[in-house]
DNA sequence: TAGATTGTTAATCGATTAACAATC
DNA sequence: TAGATTGTTAATCGATTAACAATC
């Protein structure tokens, strides 16, 4: 949908909106420069200016850029506004947070229902979500359109669980298991390895 | 510690230690290529070869790396057998997934409490690891010698459980917040919002 | 030897930063 | 007008890829 933008660019959106979104809403920030955005979340000025003008929302030169209309133009370009259904396999510890959640709604997300392969979780609701049998992935899935997934199965079944999901329809996937898994060329797939970033961060110290 | 070395040339790391470590262990493949690496990772093979040259592991022309070398170059240059002890703050639904993850040991990371203002939590077992209230977050530290820490709190509460963690010895910290977090100058922050990642999935459909 | 693979040097590519003109 | 801030063009920086010599 903007395969016209940098990938890191694209990486800051969510940043950018979410510093807005937290601004108090009492007219004291009506207008916001670059550079104060800058300074809060320790980018580069330039940096800043680059990225919002993907959003072709206008800053007003002695002003900065206005916040009611900035955070728009992002949830515009984000596409907070269309509506996206997400589906989760593994009900596990990880995979039981992430229903409990409520962060998704913020980015148009609903995160509809969960697959687990066992019995004695299928029936049942976590965050109020169901939890029905990976058996009937497809169905659940095309149910609500769904076009994104998150994996949070063991690293032994990411591979297969992933390959399921495209079958299924799923276009987009992020993926908790510690391994690569090798979808098809158009499928999106972010990573998230919590212990391998811990190490990183070990390694830098 | 490894200063010297490109950012994503050590964001690949624990990848390559992943995937060398789940090859089966039955002799067949005593020796591995950059190319086989790169083709089941998807990385470019001369990119493989270049991350490996700073291990110090070097691969024999015409039959590739040694396996079982390779992984110990990797364990050493991530410093797997320094154990290090990392602290948790936050024992919500993320929080307890992560006490219950036994991922953590691969790397020599010893998750080793959590920490919690909510009374119901406090002196609880999570996951077999014990809550303690936040207010002794220096003394726990201080306890195992801490350096690394996992924020798991409300975004509202992100930034002061930063600067306690910073005043409690903490070196790097993983923060699961969506709020970009403002430590010092020498303190490593690596941020991780689940939602954000699943929004920027959504754009690039 | 011929072929496969490593390791290195040079070229390319993309992202960030610097410089500066435009604007209110 | 003067000063602050945007938006853009050029320069820099860093990461990846291409080319190729070295080696077994």
């Amino acid at each position: 949908m903007n395969r016209d933008i940098p990938e890191f660019s694209l990486q800051r959106m969510p940043i950018y909106l979410n510093y807005l979104r937290s601004l108090p809403d009492d007219g004291t920030c009506g207008y916001i420069s670059s550079g104060a955005i800058a300074q809060a979340l320790g980018f580069g000025e330039v940096l800043v200016r680059k990225d919002l003008a993907y959003t072709c929302c206008a800053g007003r030169p002695k002003v900065g850029y206005p916040r009611a209309e900035l955070i728009a133009a992002l949830e515009n370009f984000l596409c907070v506004n269309d509506k996206k259904c997400a589906v989760l396999v593994g009900a596990g510890g990880l995979g039981s947070a992430l229903l409990s959640y409520g962060g998704f709604a913020h980015y148009g997300i609903e995160l509809a229902c969960a697959l687990d392969p066992d019995r004695e979780k299928i029936g049942s609701l976590i965050g109020g979500k169901h939890v029905y049998s990976v058996d009937i992935m497809g169905e659940k899935c095309a149910e609500c359109s769904a076009t994104l997934a998150i994996i949070a199965v063991p690293a032994a079944a990411a591979q297969q669980t992933a390959e399921e999901l495209v079958s299924a329809g799923i276009k987009a996937i992020l993926n908790f298991a510690p391994v690569q898994i090798n979808a098809g060329e158009d499928i999106k797939v972010i990573n998230i390895d919590v212990a391998a970033n811990l190490a990183i961060l070990a390694s830098m110290l």
